[in-house]
RNA sequence: GGAGGGGUGCCGGAGUGGUUAAUCGGAGCAGACUGUAAAUCUGCCGCCUGGAAGGGCUACACAGGUUCGAAUCCUGUCCCCUCCA
């Protein structure tokens, strides 16, 4: 894997992943396919809306349907059918999401699984091995993301946890076509986040993320130790943001120079109905859109609004139609990666700050409606 | 004609003397979701007033009655269902 910064605009970069699997342009957003699949849609559709990378997870898919079922059957990439470029999560996120059904100590971590309750011991090097037989081009080291509330202490343990596995999965790590990226935590502690970047970046990986962010901690805090950790990282070295995000999250970060982005919750709001425009998130099933003719967002190029009014999205949504899920999904995931290319094209035109001001103040005018709307009722009641 | 059962809020359906503006579903109205245990979860949901707490009003087919107190007991009326003839 290669990397090259073919232009900055400020803080943020433009750039190319060269990988087995293709070549990404980047500042780019993967879609999440934990179980190797992106839900409702087949790699075509992810291909045709211009996807070329998208992240699965290994701790699902050692759970289910095992990770030697996939080598056997040809790696991932043939197993689901993509032959785009995949990065893998090692389960890291998973001692966060399944906190109830582990345990975990400088050894590793035990997972009961939430499908049968058996017990799975997982090291850094049991994290490795797996992914290497998953055959992703990009995997991550095995890290402990702490809830965002942690103490310092709580923080500072995990992150001390997560350099010591970092240099036991560089150690254990032995396939050089997959590149291992580090993860630096220390949650919301800017010396932490300091301490745990400077570490890594000692270790020289061929790519850095962020990890232990958006994880209920105030946007502005998000956007702070973003800024303060990207800045840490190396210069030359891809930097992924993990877990992040929403469109006004990401626009923010790759202000601050992060090249990578991944979440479910594009994918997994589309399946609840709310949807990206230009002009904010909006709810398709609110009652607003019952006779809406014209298309969600005249604008988009997606094939649910090329093709369909709002009020059909709406009834679909109504009836709990199969079809709500995938056009949702569609709509949601084209806007992401418009989205991501319309940042790249600002900073190669070195107009980034001017295109983030646009977008956001357009994208925020909804929310900021509402917003004002509450507040003005607030201030009427105090006089 | 005879015997029995029943009529509860937008709908379905609990409740059989006070703690009931009335369990629970559904529908409706909103909100949340960020390295996916999620096609999930949360709130509101008689009317008026209030940001809320609260307050006021009207309610369990209809009319009357018993009772300190009734959706719940009694009487009458109307309507619906089942079985027998």
């Amino acid at each position: 894997m290669d990397f090259i910064l073919k232009k900055t605009s400020n803080r943020a970069r433009a750039g190319e992943l060269i990988t087995p699997h293709g070549v990404i342009q980047t500042p780019v957003f993967l879609p999440v396919g934990s179980q190797a699949t992106v839900k409702t849609l087949t790699p075509q559709e992810i291909s045709g809306i211009g996807f070329k990378m998208l992240l699965a997870n290994n701790y699902h898919l050692y759970l289910r349907p095992g990770t030697e079922t996939i080598t056997k059957l040809g790696c991932l990439h043939r197993f689901m059918g993509w032959d785009g470029a995949i990065l893998t999560d090692s389960g890291g996120y998973q001692i966060f999401s399944l906190a109830g059904l582990r345990k975990i100590n400088d050894e590793g971590v035990t997972f009961r699984s939430h499908i049968d309750g058996s017990s799975h011991f997982i090291t850094p090097e049991r994290a490795i091995e797996l992914q290497q037989g998953l055959g992703a081009d990009i995997i991550m080291v095995l890290d402990e993301c702490p809830p965002s509330d942690a103490d310092f202490n709580k923080t500072r343990r995990a992150m001390k946890r997560t350099h010591l596995w970092a240099e036991r999965c560089k150690k254990a790590h032995r396939n050089s076509k997959q590149a291992l990226f580090a993860i630096v935590q220390g949650g919301v502690f800017p010396e932490l986040r300091k301490q745990s970047a400077e570490m890594l970046a000692g270790l020289d990986f061929p790519g850095y993320a962020i990890g232990g962010l958006s994880l209920g901690e105030p946007k502005e805090t998000t956007y702070e130790i973003t800024a303060q950790t990207a800045a840490l990282l190396p210069q030359d070295k891809p930097r992924y943001l993990m877990g992040v995000g929403s469109p006004e999250d990401i626009i923010e970060a790759v202000a601050e120079g992060i090249d990578i982005f991944d979440s479910a919750l594009p994918t997994r709001v589309a399946r609840n109905g709310a949807l990206f425009t230009r002009r904010g998130r909006v709810n398709i099933s609110n009652a607003k859109y019952k006779d809406m003719e014209e298309p969600l967002d005249a604008a988009c190029n997606c094939y649910a609004c090329k093709n369909f009014s709002a009020a059909y999205l709406h009834h679909l949504f109504r009836c709990g139609e199969l079809l709500a899920l995938r056009l949702a999904t569609l709509h949601n995931l084209t806007f992401m990666h418009n989205l991501m290319q319309d940042t790249r094209t600002a900073i190669l035109n070195d107009g980034y700050a001017a295109f983030r001001g646009e977008f956001l103040k357009n994208y925020k005018a909804t929310n900021e409606e509402v917003r004002l709307e509450q507040k003005k009722k607030w201030l009427k009641t105090r006089g």
